[in-house]
DNA sequence: TTTGAGCGTAGAACGGTGTTCGACATCGGA
DNA sequence: TCCGATGTCGAACACCGTTCTACGCTCAAA
């Protein structure tokens, strides 16, 4: 009976507690105690999160975490992982701007595109996976599509290889985001003392070199022969390259 | 006391157990007892588990339990998993053959490498990904590299093109790879009842198609009026047509 | 004013992951 | 014969996505 007692006193004691706690701190008053937990506020902090520990770190709990909660508390807002990554891709592409055609210009425009979605995927390190996995016929990236489309049609392009090169050049700068972010994150190394950001990165690029150069002439010779060739492409030159290639109108117009 | 004595005697009786187990079945005797566990083993059996349930099936304790031992044992022979993802692209690489360059056929020649590897990439569903995290200086890849740098050279291509071209050409059939395993496998959907292969992709592929003919006009003018080119592509089209793409001589040779 | 139903919150737990530790077995060579 | 090196592997740790469940809150009807 004690026993029953106690057990049944426990919880207005909880709650009893709970009041006294509430009673010691109305700082924060009025109704900043609710936090409402939005799918706004959820993507926002998960961009945040990316931004500063990299995609790998997006974590139902560490995204909750971050908002103050538990990881349960998410799953009334967002289905998934997965359909947070596509939320998450989403607004992410929803901040890529359109111009206006102007059929001189296509396709510095088509570059300018898919230069801020390239760096909307660098300034999220990894996310390019989670757009590599979304929906590919979200509505923001059907935006874009269409964008790029408007932008190949108005500069003469057949519609067939608009279409193409367009899901060609989409797959491209998701794979180069992607490639990049792993180059420059992943912890591996940074070893050796002091660092000076550009002659950190001639020494890499020459440590390439050097190492290419190593090869067994016999079976490598052009890789030897060429190691300056293969590892240069600082800045974003093979990004413009290929899709300079990729845009390249058949018949020899323009 | 009996359960005392049972617990004291539990070791020895194990090692009784196991010795007339091994009395009991002699057969595949003398030394097939050991499963010497190399990595070459540990390399054939994930790709195995690949072809069967897909990359995401590759786990350490997976692969250790089709091996009959436990995750602890594979890190005597591979240092990560990554390693292991590594060695396997890797393997995947070795069987990618070069043919002889001939200058006058090097674009097939280019295309036929490149398909070989994108056959390699589909074969093992998901394992692009491991492709697109993998070592870019492994040595079956510096292998294929130099292949292709030899094709191409011999082509007559600049040697800077080349290496660029290349270098995007890697990325893309990764990239298509995987979009094409994601397409095919996550087990989404294929509900409904009754299959025939050919007319299953016809109506995957006309629901696309209708489904992005129901956008609105005013927003996706572009995208509904070619939403069949769009969605069109079957086999490899879109393959070839980027990789031709890629591959265009800057001068108007050839 | 009271009640009750609904909804968002969140702790606990489940099954799975990569990885490490440490005791154990086995084998090659002195 | 013994002994050290090497390989094996169960147990455990920390973390993951996800689900279950109870709990508190809000708001509209009674």
């Amino acid at each position: 009976m004690a026993e029953k007692n106690a057990k049944r006193g426990d919880d207005s004691r909880q709650r009893w507690i709970a009041q006294i706690a509430a009673l010691e701190n109305p700082p924060t008053p009025a109704r900043s105690r609710k936090a409402p937990l939005t799918v706004e506020r959820i993507v926002h902090t998960a961009l945040e999160l990316i931004e500063a520990e990299g995609f790998e770190a997006v974590t139902m709990r560490r995204v909750a975490a971050a908002l103050q909660t538990g990881a349960a508390s998410l799953y009334a807002h967002v289905r998934n992982k997965a359909a947070l990554d596509d939320l998450l891709i989403g607004e992410l592409c929803s901040h890529v701007m359109l111009p206006e055609p102007d059929p001189k210009q296509w396709q510095a425009q088509i570059m300018n595109v898919c230069g801020q979605l390239r760096d909307q995927f660098l300034r999220y390190p990894g996310i390019a996976t989670a757009a590599m996995a979304a929906t590919p016929t979200s509505l923001e990236t059907l935006r874009i599509n269409e964008g790029l489309l408007t932008l190949l049609l108005a500069g003469g392009a057949p519609p067939q290889f608009a279409a193409w090169a367009i899901d060609a050049a989409y797959l491209y700068v998701a794979a180069y985001s992607l490639e990049a972010s792993l180059r420059s994150r992943p912890g591996n190394g940074e070893e050796g003392g002091d660092h000076d950001n550009e002659h950190e990165h001639d020494n890499d690029n020459d440590e390439i070199v050097e190492r290419l150069r190593m090869l067994p002439t016999s079976l490598f010779p052009n890789t030897v022969a060429h190691a300056r060739e293969l590892s240069t492409g600082d800045g974003h030159e093979r990004f413009d390259f290929t899709l300079g290639q990729l845009f390249r109108l058949p018949s020899s117009a323009e």
